[in-house]
DNA sequence: CTCATTGCAAATGGTTTGCATTGGG
DNA sequence: CCCAATGCAAACCATTTGCAATGAG
């Protein structure tokens, strides 16, 4: 048993446990979500799989979506960007230079916005927190 | 002198300090900003001045945005909404039922945000929070 | 008067839908 | 076989742009 932190799920096996069948478009669009992993537009994959139709790349995504294997980031502009979802419950950082995203979880985070109920007027059900960030690939590549 | 805790700025005057001109449109569509105050579409401005060219809206709802005097908010779904900006820098609550835009600040948040830098790897320039709840009008209305 | 601003209509970008065809089970 | 899923093209929605006409200063 590999100490691998966070298992990955299979997302084929996720659909097909859904009722969804497991055809060669919704096949070569996975792989192709595993490979890029993070930050990526519905326009980049279409670029990618030329063979496959904008639309079922749109339905795809929001099978998954629906599924929680991905998440969609409306970023202030820009088509939305899709990430795969590693971690149940997570935010996100967006790197204000190359429009990388990452993922990362804050237990404080969690708690802090529970104590935030006392300021505000209603039942507090969710929450969306991002970080725009200047990452290091980016920030040593200025320095050069 | 009212112990109003912010004021609120005049904004044709904050256009006009910045070398906009009065006009017409501009006031009308100013109006309705003030009238509404948030969680207000483009196209609901649209729809209460047909006078107005959409172009116009949008081109002014641009203006005010880089002038920091509203802002916009990308939901999940649905087209943008915006806002009139009360307070320098907030974050904002919406409504899961109705839709509804409030505004909130935390000092708290502000400094979690900073102690957040270890965790994650890059500089934060900014970050973004939004607050899912079901509002107090929502909650009473389910009651009844 | 002059040039910023406007309204309009056409263009754009991203996404969705209708429908006949295909292909997985 | 059958019906879920696809590809295509057209439709759609929100927004932007080009441009001639208008209007604020």
């Amino acid at each position: 048993m590999t100490s691998e932190p966070i298992a990955r799920p299979n997302i084929m096996a996720v659909l097909e446990d859904r009722g969804y069948r497991s055809t060669n478009s919704r096949r070569s669009i996975v792989h192709i979500l595993e490979e890029k992993g993070s930050g990526f537009t519905a326009e980049e994959i279409g670029r990618d799989l030329p063979s496959v139709g904008r639309a079922t790349i749109f339905r795809t995504l929001k099978l998954l979506l629906e599924m929680g294997v991905i998440c969609r980031l409306n970023l202030p502009d820009g088509a939305p960007k899709y990430s795969l979802s590693r971690v149940e419950h997570h935010h996100h950082t967006v790197c204000v230079a190359c429009g990388n995203v990452g993922e990362f979880r804050a237990a404080t985070i969690e708690r802090l916005v529970r104590t935030l109920s006392n300021e505000i007027p209603g039942d507090i059900v969710g929450h969306r927190i991002e970080l725009y960030i200047t990452c290091d690939l980016c920030s040593t590549e200025n320095t050069n």
